[in-house]
DNA sequence: CATCCTAAATTGTGATCACAGATCGGATAT
DNA sequence: ATATCCGATCTGTGATCACAATTTAGGATG
């Protein structure tokens, strides 16, 4: 084996690529608000690179609208109304729900042992005097994204990381809001449910447990009335 | 009421998506064939505007995996292997299932005649003595789209589409090679029941009958030895 | 002190040029 | 006749300039 072979090439092919999951991780870990104003220029210098490596990031995240063009020709992060997040959670219920089924009978037992070390990186954080929230949602999301990686269905996965870059930024929101720590709690004892089932392969059960936590967020999401009433 | 207000703009707000619209059209009409080349400068010649508008259509292409990009540097339309194809038709069945149920229950008397049109448009296309395959095809997307529309789920929409997005060259191809008489005889019984279940208000009969338009497409599709065996 | 109007700055969009890498073509050598 | 090499051409990517539309700032006027 040469010694070329064991470098990982350090920058990306293209620029575009690059800058396009730069933003994608800002939303998808909520950095960025609802109605935040993006710049294409501000974003480029803040990069350091020019426009249109920019532009072409920008042009696919709205087309996943995950970010919009408001009609005064400004880009922003878009306002969610309750009836597109109900729709997102029901899509999200339904979708990863799938996910998680596949998973129950295709995981390995590495695989297993990954989601378990996630699982209990949650664990741990929640246990902290002052647990960092930001740390909290990462684990959360990883946790979840081990587990849909295991279902051995990637373009269901990337359906799912659509919703996701789209809710990203609600999540926020809420623990900018600060104060989520009942509905934390719930999420545990979810969790916990669902790794139970997924180790007994059982997709059912895993599926039930899936819904609880997916449904108990959106309720807990809902009823602190960070969306906007309509579209 | 003035006379600006009669008047359906001509020009797109941007180059961009018009060039999108009509590449997305191209794909999804199937006049595209899996493993095409594609090239922004003969692209950008032949609809007569610049490389740029061309350039962030086909990035958005290529983002929604209608399009991809091989090593050496060259846009293709993707081919597509048995099992994705076999992924995409478990989700169509979910998805489009979900969104016939909701259409079920919340389509008005107008939606629900503009259906029964599309379906004798298909109908009567396939009485020809010699049918056109190309409006086939089209009065079938019509029609199915048209039911989706009525399931008041934009989140879902925007996901159906892009799974049409990326079967359809699959579907020229069958019709390139001819003979899908069969495939459209069964097609034509599932439309019938289907529609009667809308118009009935039942939506797991609705369901039942998509779910039998889908599979016994995905069969002959599959059969037919279109889709490469590996990824 | 409030209001309106004008000019400067900022926005996204489109066109053009430059560049590195890959492909293809033709000529030369064996 | 066949293989090989080298240059012309084509590929997508990035940067820069030009432009129209919009917003913003500031000054003049009531």
């Amino acid at each position: 084996m040469t010694a070329s072979q064991l470098l990982t090439p350090l920058k990306r092919q293209t620029l575009s690529a690059d800058v396009y999951e730069q933003i994608k991780d800002l939303l998808i870990s909520g950095r960025l608000m609802p109605g935040e104003q993006i710049s294409l220029r501000g974003m480029a210098e803040a990069l350091g690179v020019s426009v249109m490596p920019v532009r072409e990031a920008v042009q696919r995240l709205t087309a996943e609208q995950a970010l919009e063009l408001a009609p005064n020709r400004t880009l922003r992060v878009p306002q969610m109304s309750v009836s597109q997040f109900r729709e997102i959670t029901q899509l999200r219920m339904n979708l990863e729900g799938l996910a998680t089924m596949s998973a129950a009978t295709h995981l390995t037992d590495d695989e297993l042992h990954q989601i378990q070390a996630w699982h209990e990186s949650f664990v741990a954080e929640m246990n902290q005097k002052t647990p960092d929230t930001a740390r909290l949602i990462a684990f959360n999301k990883e946790l979840h994204f081990a587990i849909y990686r295991g279902a051995r269905m990637p373009v269901l996965m990337q359906f799912i990381e659509a919703m996701w870059l789209r809710i990203g930024p609600i999540l926020n929101y809420d623990i900018a809001v600060g104060s989520s720590r009942v509905h934390e709690g719930t999420a545990l004892s979810h969790h916990t449910r669902m790794f139970k089932a997924l180790r007994a392969r059982k997709p059912e059960a895993a599926r039930e447990a899936l819904h609880g936590d997916i449904f108990s967020a959106a309720e807990f999401i809902i009823s602190a009335g960070v969306l906007v009433s309509a579209n």
